[in-house]
DNA sequence: CCATTTCGTGAGCACTGCTCTTATTTCTTC
DNA sequence: GAAGAAATAAGAGCAGTGCTCACGAAATGG
């Protein structure tokens, strides 16, 4: 059993590792990120990072757990602090949050919003990383009243959504409204990686102002 | 200079090439799809391969260009076969059609429009092919009635948008409806990518029916 | 102070992209 | 059809990768 000054010096390496690990992340992307890379940068051997992670999988999941919660944090704060606000106003902020999380981590964001790496299998962990985006666009959608017209051509029907998991987010909310909702932010996401993968070049000059216009107009898709 | 039949040769050991990388591809994955591997199954040399392709991105590039047409081809059949029926309706039959397509292509669909292989610069041969599928929905929506409603706040400026562009495949539309419909084209991408790439899990369990719904709902978004 | 646990090292295996030299096949031209 | 030219395939080889393992070095705890 390892004591507490063991454990501290354990995941303070680990975090080190972690933290060259994005270094070459930024400098050479996900896919070609290299544990040998990292030793060096590190002036270690590549065996030694063994003892941290037991492969490289492992610490890509910890890259991916981390800006998960990195990105999810910042939605957070966006969204306590823009309390009282109109509710427009504050979905455009918090996707404006978002949108400028991926253009600063644009490899971090490919890494948790972009194809997924092959062979992983997302572990139970990551997914509590990752509720907290929704989450902090919950918050704010759910003390607003939302259009509640019918989502598609009739209301759904109880089976299409998960109620258990999404009354959480959205209490007291119809499938209409929770379908749209999920919709606001896929179509937000949609925008963000269109943009960062370079599907608008050509198309869009002010990206910067063409986001926000458009989130603004899903706000309003909304009800709100 | 080589003659018709040479060229006809390796153009088709090329086309081989390419069948047997795509198969790698839905077992292994895009960013570990190893060109020995594709010259093991074809029972050649790894070096032979370099004959056809100068290296490894060369043939992912090939692999992505292949992937645009054949599902801009489907965008397209699927736009004039609907002709004659009501807009809407032809969106989520083409919405529908593509994400149909990247529901039996996933590694293909993650190629072009998950996050770019690093040190991957898109090179100008693949916008053409990649146009096609913007195309088939701008085909549909230019011959309909669309919602002139302001774009965000107010309406957008000049400057955020390329007319220049957009005006080809929208024509006679103003900015607000040009907007809209470049976030109704991202949206459906963002619905299909977090479908795909597992954010979605959880939250929606009957992803066929929420699809439609959702792309009918973009679709009144742009006044349809 | 010594035993035990933890850690870093370096060699080594199987794999990768890619190059280059050496055959071999295929086409062209006489 | 045979000789020459051009295109192709083969194989060795280099530098890089993930990962394992046996070995010493260090820190820890009794």
């Amino acid at each position: 059993m390892p004591s507490d000054k063991v454990a501290a010096k354990r995941t303070a390496k680990a975090e080190a590792i972690k933290a060259a690990a994005r270094q070459c992340l930024v400098e050479r992307g996900a896919a070609s990120l290299s544990l040998r890379e990292v030793a060096r940068n590190m002036s270690e051997t590549s065996s030694a990072l063994y003892r941290y992670f037991p492969n490289r999988d492992a610490l890509l999941t910890a890259l991916i757990i981390d800006a998960y919660n990195d990105l999810g944090e910042a939605a957070e704060t966006s969204a306590t602090t823009s309390k009282g606000k109109p509710a427009p106003e504050r979905i455009v902020e918090l996707a404006s949050v978002i949108r400028a999380w991926a253009l600063t981590h644009t490899h971090e964001y490919a890494l948790i919003f972009g194809s997924p790496i092959p062979n992983y299998e997302a572990p139970e962990s990551t997914i509590l990383a990752a509720s907290r985006i929704p989450s902090a666009l919950a918050s704010i959608l759910g003390s607003a009243e939302l259009r509640n017209q019918p989502f598609g051509q009739h209301s759904l029907s109880v089976s299409v959504l998960n109620d258990e998991n999404l009354a959480q987010l959205l209490p007291n909310s119809s499938f209409d409204v929770q379908a749209r909702c999920l919709l606001v932010w896929s179509s937000i996401f949609g925008l963000i990686s269109f943009e960062l993968f370079g599907h608008f070049v050509g198309s869009v000059i002010d990206a910067d102002t063409y986001f926000q216009s458009a989130v603004f107009d899903l706000a309003q898709h909304l009800g709100l």
